[in-house]
DNA sequence: TTAGTAGCCTGTTTTATGGCAGTTTTTAAT
DNA sequence: ATTAAAAACTGCCATAAAACAGGCTACTAA
């Protein structure tokens, strides 16, 4: 908490700048869908290119904010620290998603802690220079702005399932969030996960994540060996919850 | 629910156009505050200024999304649907803010609806009108991205306040919220709220909203005769959730 | 192999909150 | 002023979910 963030940026990750943005392969990346409205030499050739470890923390609560990260490869848990330290996971973001934008308000400190779940290559522009970006161009702002609204209306979304939902539909809801952002391999959610992240997503304990994943066990609805997931009735998972119409996508 | 949204339009609402945005005063509107950017002849000659009596309902929810409102004067209550039709209150808007900019982004139906809690008068701007305006305004556009992500913090917070607050703080945190945004008159809450509404925004019940207020009345940190509360202790009762740091302002 | 640790699991207890039912008070309408 | 209706209030009970406590399993390191 009380780390100096550029400290931890120097000491901490390796910069590379062999990582072009016209050859990057990332096609929902907001940078890369409005190349063709950048001049041809532009900020994008002082963006910095980061690698990160697993478990790497690469964005500190509280840390000021100097500029937004972009993933080019990896997944990352996005999340907060909550009442009584507890951690709550705002999001899981993969490839081609922003990190870090909600300092860009108001907000002159990260009110969020990143961390990569896998080794993980990062983008990183400067503050200044996507803002006088977003400036020149009104399409990249406007795409921006879209961005954010979305954004907006996903979390209004989980407002709405956190304050009415029972804590088996939030674990189901998380479930089949995962599931869909990160598909399965072999059968197997592809993202592996400890109980305690599935809690800490669903807004609940540890121990009732366990025992809701042993009764959709018995129920023969998933299966579940260690953090090898599977779901092996997405339907009826869906089902339970699409009374309630949640669709937290991206 | 099934009504028409362009009937309810033009049946229930009296257009008048002498509210130009020129001589406007609510100085903190997105639109007034970037006058200057907009050519002399532009979208804001279209713009249309409704009257809503109290109680009225302009926005429905599942309406399709044509345009966004601007409050001119008045206060207004935004809530959804939830699980069990039970009523959620997202928010209370009050002059220069907007109304409906939720239905922005992918969304082509408000996931809101919107109730005028006194007599209101409102600026209507078409979606294509206000496209065209951000496409070709960069500020205009970069000053909108930032309301959203101001808006998207809000929400954030609320998540965490709704996941990890007691009901007794939430509520508390609704009386601060409310205090903050609307003043007080002659030592009352400048916003007559029932306690059902109160329940709505914090995400509870009645019951528990009145039985919150009795004991705080107890404990002599407010006063409340009806919808007359007057808060006589404003620091305590920030003390009480500020080790938490929720501050959902605007 | 053994020890140690982290993650997973389960039964029991405690607590906060929601729901109901009945009463009183306030507000609105005739 | 009288009545009706809505809002505010209180006590009681049911229950979902959190907290606690202890045990099991599997992996890692020495």
């Amino acid at each position: 908490m009380t780390l100096n963030p550029n400290r931890a940026l120097k000491d901490s990750r390796k910069v590379t700048t062999d990582f072009s943005c016209t050859s990057c392969c990332n096609t929902n990346c907001l940078i890369h869908r409005n190349l063709q409205h950048f001049p041809k030499s532009s900020f994008i050739d002082n963006k910095k290119t980061l690698k990160c470890k697993k478990r790497q923390q690469f964005i500190i609560e509280g840390a000021s904010v100097n500029g937004l990260f972009f993933i080019l490869k990896g997944t990352v848990k996005v999340f907060r620290t909550g009442i009584n330290g507890r951690e709550q996971i705002v999001r899981f973001a993969k490839e081609g998603e922003i990190i870090g934008h909600r300092g860009f308000g108001t907000e002159e400190q990260y009110s969020i802690g990143a961390i990569a779940l896998q080794d993980v290559i990062l983008c990183y522009f400067s503050k200044d220079d996507l803002q006088e970006a977003l400036l020149e161009n009104p399409n990249f702002s406007y795409d921006m702005m879209l961005f954010y609204a979305n954004e907006l209306n996903r979390s209004e979304s989980k407002i709405k399932s956190i304050s009415q939902m029972t804590v088996r539909e939030r674990v189901i809801d998380t479930l089949l969030y995962i599931h869909r952002k990160f598909g399965d391999l072999r059968g197997f959610i592809n993202l592996p996960l400890s109980r305690k992240e599935y809690a800490d997503y669903a807004g609940t304990t540890e121990e009732q994540v366990i025992r809701i994943f042993s009764t959709l066990k018995k129920e023969d609805l998933i299966t579940a060996k260690g953090k090898k997931i599977s779901i092996t009735n997405v339907q009826t998972l869906k089902n339970e919850i699409s009374e309630h119409n949640f669709y937290l996508d991206t």
